[in-house]
DNA sequence: CGACAAGTTGACGCACGTCAAGGCCGGTGG
DNA sequence: CCACCGGCCTTGACGTGCGTCAACTTGTCG
């Protein structure tokens, strides 16, 4: 049960012990349409995740409605972290195309730890890779006008899809609506509207059937003031 | 070399074997002045920190000037672990208070971890804890007004305090000035002190000396929406 | 005494939110 | 075949929350 995620060059090689546990480890696969919920907050799901196929999104709500998204999943992404942690989950993950995912049991997560440190290791690295995610987010959030978030964050996501795809220059597409973007920026979704606009008449992006297009990721970077993503290769549970 | 904090009842208890390791992966002891940068942007430390006394912040700046403060440290927390898996820290980390460092090798990390599972797991657990305090306060800057925002950051941190110290209950004194608020919140200066003079005709709040004291935490959580900390023990490296 | 850090307040402008309407398109059902 | 609908994008008009500029206060330190 080989993975596919596995050839590609953006993650690092395992040691054959390594992906025998694993595979040992895993659980099964599970697909989810789009729009379809992974995780939900403040439920202690059993399962833990590797994300296969797809892309998703994890997001908060509060009770009046407000939702704020978090943070992107891609293919190789851990989620159900904080819930096998800490206990609970305190926010929600959803699928924003059909997704495939890779369960493992949570329970089994200190055997993980007790036989395999460099596994363990790696799941701490991916921990802290999301955390490094959000601290770019917060800074975006609270520091860069409208058009500079949406630049940072369209050229964020089309570094991570061209990181996983190996190519990274040509067209990308993002499989998001204005309101994923609005929720995502802390934006109107007019307002969200006008400044994507904005992008798209410099011909940075396009949207076309409900997705975006990235054609110019550089360029949008270079708006937003974006150093681009550290990246070096990457573990993948 | 016992460490005080470990009597305090927030965290976790060791095992021996595991309090001999921490004692013997422990380098040495760091004090700060207030003021002073424990971690800079850029940089590749060799070390790795846990705090014993004393309050800082974690930050980062852009190019032309502008700062946010993306969470604040206090006694227990980890510093610097970023830059020990990832290569370089993408954040600042500067002391508000005088403050104690403990420090550790970065380079022995990988010892921890095959020879100390559960301290492994804790290191993962510490992250992903400051991975949803991350996520609140995305949800925070991007989808609450400035009194909500200001609201539930000081609710936040007089919690957190107040579980160091054991105290539910009774005023909180947290070193921070208006200009700190502004940049954890998003906010201009000008605004935040208006934003926060709100709060003090309430007396939920007061400055004093250049500090925030924190006399009703409950009602500020209650006028953010927020539902508080999920607080169980917690490990200490 | 001046210099500086930190809080406070008023006046004014702008970036954003809100409300409302309309267009485009694919899907569904008569 | 058209009628209707819902999802998504778009645009205009107008209001407001927050930013900017500027000045004053108070306390502390030299």
């Amino acid at each position: 049960m080989s993975c596919p995620l596995r050839l590609k060059p953006a993650f690092r090689n395992f040691e054959p012990d390594e992906l025998a546990f694993v595979d040992h480890f895993k659980k099964g696969e599970i697909t989810l349409e789009r729009g379809a919920t992974a995780l939900s907050e403040g439920e202690a799901s059993p399962n833990l995740y590797t994300v296969l196929r797809g892309w998703g999104f994890r997001y908060k709500l509060m009770e009046d409605g407000r939702r704020q998204i978090l943070n992107y999943v891609l293919p190789g992404d851990l989620i159900g972290l904080q819930s096998s942690l800490l206990g609970e989950m305190e926010h929600s993950v959803e699928a924003l195309s059909e997704m495939v995912l890779c369960s493992f049991d949570r329970h089994r997560l200190p055997e993980l730890y007790r036989d395999f440190p460099g596994l363990a290791f790696d799941v701490t690295w991916l921990a802290s890779r999301e955390e490094q995610m959000l601290d770019e987010n917060l800074l975006s959030i609270g520091r860069r006008s409208a058009v500079e978030r949406a630049s940072y964050l369209l050229a964020f996501l089309a570094t991570r899809a061209q990181t996983l795809s190996g190519d990274p220059d040509g067209p990308v597409r993002i499989p998001i609506n204005q309101q994923h973007v609005a929720d995502t920026l802390g934006l109107s979704l007019v307002h969200t509207n006008r400044t994507l606009r904005k992008l798209a008449s410099k011909d940075f992006i396009a949207w076309k059937d409900g997705v975006c297009i990235v054609t110019d990721a550089q360029a949008l970077a270079r708006l937003a003031r974006w150093r681009g993503l550290g990246e070096t290769t990457r573990p993948l549970i």
